[in-house]
DNA sequence: AGTTTAACGCACTATCTGGTTACTTCGTTA
DNA sequence: TAACGAAGTAACCAGATAGTGCGTTAAACT
């Protein structure tokens, strides 16, 4: 027979297809924009077809919405895989303004991301409950660590464990989201090495600062 | 006879439209971000014609270009009038925090625009001089003051006067740009009086801890 | 083997969008 | 006052853009 088609096995495989347009939609949002983002560019860096976009997220907000959930639950479980109940208080402390800094610096998308859902008031995740569960565990991690060095007095009694927290992800999420307008308005480039390594060291001392007895 | 008028009523008026255009522009901008302003949007709620958008500012991204210019120097200037050098440094220092805070809380545009401009790497401040200019005063400043607290006794040597700015800016700017993430995420609404007024206290201890002797 | 289900893709559209052409009207001044 | 440049307008355009209708085919199930 003439037949013998070469093998052109296309696997018909459908977690597959998704996980490529979300990859695909992660960048292509957190690069433009939910507004500057294009359907046709992020079905073509999948390697799948535009219908198959809406076939699994039903619509380009439904897209956004996943990409941004995944996003920040992906956050939330690295960070909850550090196990700061396991180290002293101020290691601990140290460890994870270390890990948001450098999850920030190795995840550009996510803090594009995020900025992105702000201006959109955050209407693609207020249906997340997910979201909630993670960041209640987390909270409550830091009231305990802030306890743990009230106790062995290294820390200072009555910080809010929700201000602390915001802090150490301020001081290095708007260094590095403003890296751009940062470098230009202070003529240095701001994401030079030496530079990002005095600003952890910056922080680290910072926040050591804030806390202490 | 040459009619004397007055209130000269200008049926045209190049600067008032130009001031129209800028103002609308600076909201859908501050909105949409640039890639989900829509031109005629601006031309219709300026009260102008869209050719007009484009014989003063030539392109969409030009007028961007004016827009986030024009709000770095309001915020630059609003800065410099504060005149911190005839204040002692502590108070100058709370003083600053305390300026930073309401103006980002009071110019929402002003942060969404930053943010803005940073997705799109900056590209339309990087042409402008007279950002750096007006920036340069304001780090100078900062060293002058941090100088003085030395001086005094009451800061500690050694602080880089960009890392402190940074910091300064960074704890109001995050907990202000992600307020509705953040509310969701810490189940609090951050943008409440009393969550506001919190913060703000917070900061200020912040920092001053931070300098201390 | 036959039936059903779901993955996949082509081709299409209604509408939008940044930008422009061609023209009119006002204000200033030689 | 005539003329000329600038302010202003409406209609238009070509390409883009989110979203679909419908047919095809691989795989799962019976």
């Amino acid at each position: 027979m003439t037949e013998q088609t070469p093998p052109k096995l296309r696997q018909r495989d459908a977690d597959a297809t998704r996980g490529r347009i979300l990859a695909a939609a992660k960048k292509e949002f957190a690069n433009n924009g939910l507004g500057g983002a294009r359907v046709d560019v992020i079905a073509d860096k999948a390697k799948a077809n535009k219908r198959m976009i809406y076939h699994y997220f039903g619509s380009k907000d439904g897209l956004f919405q996943t990409v941004v959930e995944t996003a920040y639950i992906d956050y939330r479980t690295a960070e909850q895989n550090l196990k700061l109940d396991h180290l002293e208080p101020q290691k601990a402390l140290e460890t994870l303004v270390r890990f948001i800094w450098n999850y920030f610096l190795k995840n550009p998308e996510f803090i594009t991301l995020v900025n992105s859902e702000n201006l959109h008031k955050a209407k693609h995740l207020k249906a997340s409950e997910a979201v909630k569960v993670y960041n209640r565990r987390y909270v409550d991690m830091m009231a305990g660590l802030l306890d743990r060095g009230v106790q062995a007095g290294v820390f200072r009694a009555g910080i809010d464990p929700v201000q602390l927290n915001i802090t150490i992800a301020a001081i290095g999420y708007y260094y590095l989201t403003n890296r751009y307008t940062g470098s230009i308005v202070f003529e240095r480039d701001l994401m030079a090495k030496v530079a990002l390594a005095e600003r952890l060291e910056f922080n680290i001392d910072s926040v050591l600062r804030l806390v202490k007895a």
